[in-house]
DNA sequence: CGTCCTTATATTTTTGAAAATATAACGGTG
DNA sequence: CACCGTTATATTTTCAAAAATATAAGGACG
């Protein structure tokens, strides 16, 4: 018996706006620089993708990243300096919290562990 | 800005049986000694309850409730041992996980508070 | 200037979860 | 023995979230 883990941080009340997947979508972004081909990636509509990165945004009050329509390759998303910063924030923020929760539930739940 | 912090607990890789729904509703069973009191108090309904925590029992392999059927105020429900321990122990899980995680969402996201 | 592949939305369709409803059994109590 | 409020389920209905589809615009490039 294992655990799973979700964290999300909510700008107000109102909801979730980062969580694994944005961060999921920013890191394969950063790979493809492509929003198009990065939702693909992890088998999410591009619509979906371009919602949860919108909203994020308008959440947060900066852009994570940096679009451009049209030109070489029809154009493109990369990260900015924030999106970067934030995923990279947002990765050992998850780690540091998983091995400290890991270390609760094993002390609370010793007959789960194999 | 703050975070919201789920844990639930997988029995397999198959999805959660035990999460802040059953462990509400098993600290509302402990004070009404009857599930249908127990979903009305946070405003669920009957069957959802019942079958919340049907599963959580089915998953675990023993019973977390004691039932009764008919007889004075219809029957009603009250927690076995191994109930109250899971329920207590979850709280004392979730209680200093969330401390653990708070410190590391303040350490990598400072600009986040108020 | 037509072709590509992307971003950017709006709209429609699908689907899966939650809620509501229905029915039965049970056993003290008046 | 009828009544009441509960457990126990199965079935139907509702509804909201997700997915799919559609449409437009942009700009390098051949």
């Amino acid at each position: 018996m294992a655990f799973s883990f979700y964290i999300r941080i909510p700008f107000t009340s109102d909801g979730a706006f980062f969580g694994p997947g944005v961060n999921e979508l920013l890191h394969n972004i950063d790979v493809a620089n492509s929003l198009s081909a990065a939702a693909t990636m992890m088998g999410m509509s591009y619509s979906k993708g371009w919602k949860i990165i919108h909203a994020a945004e308008k959440k947060l009050g900066y852009p994570l990243t940096v679009k451009s329509i049209g030109g070489v390759r029809g154009g493109g998303s990369s990260l900015t300096g924030e999106g970067r910063s934030f995923m990279e924030r947002y990765d050992a923020f998850v780690a540091e919290s998983r091995r400290a929760v890991q270390g609760c539930f094993e002390h609370y739940f010793p007959e789960a562990q194999q």
